[in-house]
DNA sequence: TCGCCCCCATATCTCGAGATAATCCCATAA
DNA sequence: TTATGGGATTATCTCGAGATATGGGGGCGA
């Protein structure tokens, strides 16, 4: 095999698994093992290891000694505990962006914004669009990206991926009639052409806490009667 | 060798690298190798690998290709940002920790401060002590403790450790002389004890903020009589 | 029928060596 | 003296197999 660039394979196989565990191909709680991710990439279990070992430090994979690796699962406490934690940190994050963002950063917030609400939020047959999700990743990225500081803009990104694996889950459960995202994100981008920090702030930490708020109620309406 | 409990042997090296790491053993920028490494534990290099792995995924350590693993240097860009984002996120938890602490955290806050102003900073040789090194740790780790969300103290912590690298080399050019790190850590300890949010807050802020400061000034004094 | 214990299959963990890339040294030429 | 190119050395990266631990299934006893 002639061809590699310049990047180790346990890197590849690091980016593809993670990949596939946000896209939610690999659902919480599914084992990773290790001969049949190794099949999978061509490559030696060592390798896997590697890459395994690098997102259990990263929180997306648990490791359980002796047991192996699955991808990790929240709990509704933890997700509350996430929650919190994004609250906090993205509406600080987004008051720093506004603060300091200049105007090429204020452009690709709205360049951001207009493909998500370009992009159908579900497709014709009724699934949810893999590309709006992107799309919508890729909006709440841009608007943090302005804040000038890398170390508080991984934590929070880090933040925004672990809290996605419960997309897998609220998918099913909470469908969220009586909420209007695309109007939600409008207004957050508003908010950042106005250079309207504490609104802006106020608008990020709702958007967050919301989804939350409707899986807390979901998950006590069904436990609750049974 | 028939003893061996229920942990992995990478996961030995993974704390005792990270261990030597903070400690400034193995001071920033220096080479992690691994025949070294695998030598002086007496494990294979895989073994090392993963382990150093881990450490570069959590900031520690950088993962060069083909070029190996190198503890982590701060530069001052670097450092700047890390206090940034520990000054925002610091002052968060602490808030948090008196909002939430109930009395036995309160209590732990106290012994630990107990201990600290107990232990002397310097050892009679003019040196940094390394008891009142981890009795500093102890303490703002203990502060942070109470705000009963394990996903802001961990990064709380990991973004306090990361900025610990910057020791071994600011103990070298600032002696910072007229500052009363006791009293700092004193007027903590009582803004917390009379539950005052917003002062402790400030206190924690303008306490990591003041080390920065010392290193930024130094390091200007020496840049430009160049 | 239920519970407990031993054995076997499966998967993880560790190792040491071969393949591969980067670094260093030194000879050569300007 | 300085810069450049090639070869030897060193270290990293990858692999596949052996060692080790876990979980499940069947047999034994109550």
């Amino acid at each position: 095999m002639p061809s590699r660039i310049s990047t180790t394979r346990s890197e590849l196989v690091y980016e593809e698994v993670r990949k596939e565990i946000l896209r939610g191909a690999l659902p919480p709680g599914s084992r990773l093992r290790f001969v049949e991710l190794a099949d999978r990439f061509t490559v030696s279990q060592s390798v896997v290891r590697e890459a395994l070992m690098r997102l259990a430090e990263q929180g997306l994979a648990v490791a359980l000694p002796q047991q192996g690796f699955r991808v990790r699962t929240l709990n509704l406490a933890d997700l509350n505990e996430i929650t919190e934690a994004r609250v906090e940190i993205e509406s600080l994050v987004v008051r720093r962006a506004i603060a300091r963002g200049d105007l090429q950063w204020e452009s690709s917030v709205i360049a951001a914004h207009h493909t998500l609400a370009r992009t159908p939020a579900m497709t014709e047959a009724g699934e949810i669009n893999d590309d709006w999700v992107d799309a919508h990743e890729a909006f709440h990225h841009a608007t943090l990206q302005g804040c000038g500081n890398g170390t508080l803009l991984s934590i929070a990104t880090s933040l925004r991926e672990t809290a996605s694996l419960y997309r897998w889950w609220s998918g099913s459960m909470a469908p969220d009639a009586d909420r209007d995202v695309a109007l939600e994100h409008r207004q957050i981008l508003d908010a950042v052409v106005a250079r309207d920090e504490m609104n802006a702030a106020c608008l990020v930490a709702q958007h967050i806490q919301r989804t939350t708020d409707a899986l807390n109620e979901a998950a006590t309406r069904l436990a609750v009667p049974s």
